[in-house]
DNA sequence: CTTATAAACTGATAAAAGTCATCTTTTTCG
DNA sequence: CGAAAAAGATGACTTTTATCAGTTTATAAG
């Protein structure tokens, strides 16, 4: 498979809003900007992989992104599923160390990669623009805790329940009065989410469906009753 | 339990060195030390509790404190366990959000408190400096995926026995061919940095004795066989 | 010293979740 | 279109681990 260049500038790109690089001044812009190589990727493909030195930091633009680690046995965990606008491999990036985990593509995504010399540049010449990353990585961190806490205690059930409220926050459509998770996730990929076997999964979801929280539409998952959901996830209800 | 104060320059502690103050210039280390108020700690206070705003950022210069998460049940759970020269409360204090996450005193400690602003005047003054606890909280957000990775797919067994090796990189004290994990942990509180209950806690460390991976010193653990540890733990063994 | 309290331990039991085998449905691709 | 492959689904069974109840041992406090 070829990879296919594109090119939008950062300054005219849909997603900035959503970025980190949101309220950079201009000149620190364009030298993103300028120093950026824009890929179309298809379905499957890999961004990086576990074990490798990172070159770059890399800005999503289009598309979803599974970041996972696969375990000796072969079983994926998926760390988190980066949506346009978010950054990918900035972790291994900053720690100057290699990559723990794969980042593959789930949905035909478009990336722009900036080299790390550029990202380092306006990083130490934009103190403003090093907190904001810094206290992304933070918060980063805050979820990590969650979900670390989360793993430990929780029954799968519950995990497979705050998963979907999560993923509904996250890529969730308003519509008829319930929302539509806009992430087409095999029941194997929402496994190596929640951490579990995917017929595990398979089979609290039909639970849940039956019980009216959910319902399925093609390859995606409705939200019908967050708040139901919410008490099987054993979470307060607001 | 009245709270004791101590003092000793940050110049002259012992645990500089372990530091990321460590190489900050010395205008820095005084703006640091000039308004740092250390205090003497006993076995159960707590430094900060969760939901509670930071004030500023507190950094061990002895003893053992743990940082957790408390469920709905009250079950706990570790993230993590600072010792001399570690900071603490650092994430919540960059992140300019609540603390989540309860740190108590596990060993008699001392542990000086640096004011928000002094903190981050010396962060915005020296980029050297906020490169290194960038860097420093990008490695601990590796070792939080690692663990998530673990939590998700490895039995209880193999979670102890990773945890007891990590234990003894961190704690240990070489001796006689073998190394003493230098921290009194109760069974409860092993089982809370595992995500297991107490009861099947005991039931392994029993069991790795009696394979001779373990011996039992007091309230401390010594490991005698880290190679079959790994082993049982599931990692490569180099 | 001795009583109270907490921690460590043991056994029995039940629930949760993983594994394996099999079958059906959907998707992919020549 | 039609075959092959992948994904989804279901049932039977096993293993792991939590929970509960009770005992022993260690520690702390008067």
């Amino acid at each position: 498979m070829a990879k296919v260049e594109f090119n939008i500038a950062c300054t005219l790109c849909e997603h900035l809003k959503d970025s980190l690089f949101n309220g950079l001044n201009p000149e620190d812009l364009s030298r993103i900007n300028n120093h950026k190589t824009c890929i179309q990727y298809k379905k499957g493909q890999n961004i990086f992989y576990e074990g490798t030195r990172p070159t770059g930091l890399y800005c999503m633009n289009g598309g979803k992104v599974k970041v996972y680690k696969n375990n000796v046995q072969g079983k994926e965990f998926i760390i988190y599923i980066a949506k346009p606008g978010d950054f990918l491999g900035y972790r291994a990036l900053l720690s100057e160390e290699f990559y723990q985990a794969t980042a593959t593509v789930l949905e035909d995504a478009k990336i722009c990669f900036i080299p790390k010399e550029s990202f380092f540049e306006v990083l130490q010449k934009n103190p403003l623009f090093m907190k904001r990353v810094v206290q992304a990585v933070c918060h980063e961190m805050g979820i990590m805790e969650e979900k670390l806490a989360e793993l430990a205690h929780k029954s799968v059930r519950e995990r497979l329940a705050a998963n979907l409220l999560m993923l509904k926050e996250t890529y969730g459509m308003e519509g008829e009065g319930s929302v539509l998770i806009e992430l087409a996730l095999s029941r194997e990929d929402l496994a190596s989410i929640v951490g579990t076997a995917t017929e595990t999964v398979i089979r609290l979801l039909s639970e849940f469906k039956s019980e009216g929280l959910i319902a399925f539409e093609g390859k995606k998952i409705r939200v019908l009753e967050p708040k139901k959901l919410a008490k099987q996830a054993d979470l307060i209800v607001a």
